[in-house]
DNA sequence: TATTTTTGATTGATCCATCAATCAATAAAA
DNA sequence: TTTTATTGATTGATGGATCAATCAAAAATA
């Protein structure tokens, strides 16, 4: 078993597993036999390559960000106009993978933790103020800047406001219903803001 | 101190405290300990009233579901218009205990957990459809059935996600701009879809 | 005195973290 | 090539701490 090279090999392993059990339990209670288990190597292993529990979800917090944004890049490389950047920020969010159950589960769990974890709040903090400098930045190419600002912050509510409640699996609303719905709330707000053009 | 009658008072007491203590650490992974502390009695006589640590947990989200309901009938009596009750409705959403740091806290711990646990998630529901059925009654009234439910999903969703982003406190939307932003959000679906007279 | 309220002490379970020991592969030496 | 030494990978066992829950007894009232 044991060649050389295992290290990046197990430590993704564990992330994604940590990801699993969450995504699972819908809580960071999940002990670390629980992950090794999931990866299939030994609760001391798991510490052998992160040092402590905490440590060890903070890379998987950094993990689910890193995704998020390579997707976002991505997407927004693939669209050409402003508002088509601002429908790719929107879509990418209820992508297939980050709208799983369990990585929606995952997000709360997170957002939970965040009150105690300094390190985890300022992830989620990075990921906040990204979502919202994404959008103000395309808004601002449409409507002032003053309107840039409160539309953005209507968006990314709505973008979360519809993960939370999903989380819940109360509302019926899939993944393009939920795009749809953001989506409509970016036109409309520009089509009432449109008198003006493009700002300065 | 024993007097006869304490058992309300306990209760009460204890459930408070729950809410008061999850809300300043944001898990519910606190202890019995912790809460009865905050409560001035010890562990034991919360195990003698709620007989078990979920229990007492299980009373704090209906506490905390009860006292928004009041809140928002109260605020719906108080307005006499359909549109004046949507306002009333998310007016109350962001009123000064709700969006107390504690209170959004202690609501985002619950959703994590309502993974884990029938009971709360049932509760949670319970608010997610009140509110969800709501809207939908006063949006019936001011254009057709069809765009009435998904004004009102995206005004839910907008709703709990100011509150997630108030959370974190990285956004620095005050209570009386998340009303504004949900109230703009209302009144510019109604003007876009006003064509059509009251439905029936 | 009888009843209700209250708690300190205790128990059993759980979990993070550590550590010594094992295993296997590679590198070095003969 | 064969043998030996070294190192990375891995785990079982275990210490130490914490916590939920129980219980028997004390304290205070009725």
């Amino acid at each position: 078993m044991p060649k050389v090279g295992m290290e990046p090999v197990r430590r993704k392993a564990l992330v994604d597993a940590a990801l699993h059990v969450i995504g699972d339990q819908g809580t960071l209670s999940v002990t670390m036999s629980d992950i090794a288990r999931q990866a299939g190597v030994s609760a001391a292993l798991a510490h052998h390559y992160f040092g402590s529990k905490e440590q060890l979800l903070v890379e998987t917090v950094r993990s689910l960000l890193k995704q998020l944004r390579d997707d976002t890049v991505k997407a927004l490389m693939a669209a050409a106009t402003p508002r088509e950047k601002l429908s790719a920020i929107v879509r990418v969010s209820f992508q297939a993978d980050q709208f799983a159950p369990e990585t929606i589960a995952a997000w709360l769990a997170f957002y939970s933790e965040a009150q105690r974890s300094e390190e985890t709040r300022r992830f989620l903090v990075i990921y906040a103020r990204r979502l919202h400098s994404n959008l103000v930045a395309n808004l601002k190419q449409l409507c002032v800047a003053d309107d840039a600002q409160r539309i953005a912050e209507g968006t990314a509510a709505m973008i979360d406001g519809l993960y939370i409640r999903r989380a819940l699996g109360s509302s019926p609303v899939t993944a393009d219903a939920s795009i749809a719905l953001t989506d409509d709330y970016i036109t409309l707000n520009l089509l009432a803001r449109k008198p003006q053009e493009h700002a300065a």
